[in-house]
DNA sequence: CAGGATCCAGTACGATACTG
DNA sequence: CAGTATCGTACTGGATCCTG
C-alpha cells in the first residue's frame, strides 16, 4: 500500500481529546473494564490470592489477571501483599477507596443480575418487532 | 483463509464458557462499556437526538454509537423514537429499567470524578515505591 | 440527518514457555 | 506459586464513503 507518501495525509490521527484531557475518564475504564469489574467483585468478599482470584473470576488469563491487579493497583483500589516465602505468597486486598469502588460496582452487578429476566423479555420483542418489518 | 488445514489446529479457540454461560455478564459489559457507560450518562439529562449525543459524549465515532444504542435498545435501556421527516429525526431517551442503570452507572461516574485526586497522589507514590526497589 | 457498508490500524486478549 | 516475556489472533473502534 501507500508506497509514495506524497500525499499521504494521515487523516489528523483521531484527537480524542477527551480520552487524553479527561483522566477520570480513564479510571472510569479501569474499574469497568471487563476484568476489573470481576476482580473488584472478587475482592469484595475479602483478601484473595493470586490463583484464588483466577478461580473465583472464571476465565480469565494470568497476563490479563496480573495485568488488571496492576492497573487497580496502581490506582490505589487494591493493596498488594507480597510475602517472601517460597513458594511465594501475595494477598490481594481492597484498600479503603478500592471498597468505595467495589460497592458501587458490586451494586451494579447486583443490579444487573436481578434485571436479566427483563433484558432477555426486551430483547424478545425486540427481536419481533424486527420482523414485522 | 485457511486453505490447507492438514495440521492448522487453531489453539481451541478459547472456551469462554463463562462468558457464553452467563448472560448478566454480557449485560454486564454493556452498561459498562466503554461508550454505554458515557451514552447513559449523557441520556440521564433526557431525550436526545444522534448528533446531540456524539457532541455531548465527545470523541465517539458514529459507528460505535449507532451501535452502542443499538445494544442497548435491544437489551431495553434506550427507547429509540423515529419521526418519519426530511430530513430524518430519530430521538434516544431512557427507558424505566434504563434509567435504573443510568442511576448506578452515573453514581460510580460521579464517584470516580470525586476519587480523581486520590488517584492521581496513589500514582504518584506507586510509582515512587518502583524507584526505591 | 441518521445510519449502513467497508476498510484498516491498534490493541486487547489468550496460549505457551520460562523465571525466581 | 506468582508472575514475566513472547507470539499470534480476533476483535474493537475509527475513518470514509454511500444511501434514504
Amino acid at each position: 500500500m501507500g508506497v509514495s507518501n506524497e500525499s499521504k495525509v494521515p487523516p489528523m490521527a483521531a484527537p480524542d481529546v477527551n480520552v487524553a484531557s479527561c483522566p477520570s475518564r480513564l479510571i472510569l475504564e479501569h474499574v469497568t473494564s471487563r476484568w476489573g469489574v470481576l476482580v473488584l467483585a472478587a475482592l469484595t468478599d475479602g483478601t484473595r490470592r493470586f490463583s484464588e482470584l483466577r478461580r473465583t473470576v472464571g476465565g480469565v488469563s494470568e497476563k490479563m489477571l496480573a495485568q488488571t491487579l496492576q492497573t487497580l493497583e496502581r490506582d490505589g483500589f487494591v493493596h498488594r501483599q507480597a510475602h517472601p516465602v517460597i513458594p511465594p505468597h501475595v494477598d490481594y486486598s481492597l484498600t479503603p477507596i478500592g471498597e468505595e469502588a467495589a460497592r458501587q460496582v458490586w451494586s451494579l452487578a447486583r443490579w444487573v443480575e436481578s434485571r436479566v429476566p427483563d433484558v432477555m423479555a426486551a430483547r424478545d420483542s425486540y427481536e419481533k418487532a424486527k420482523q414485522g418489518r
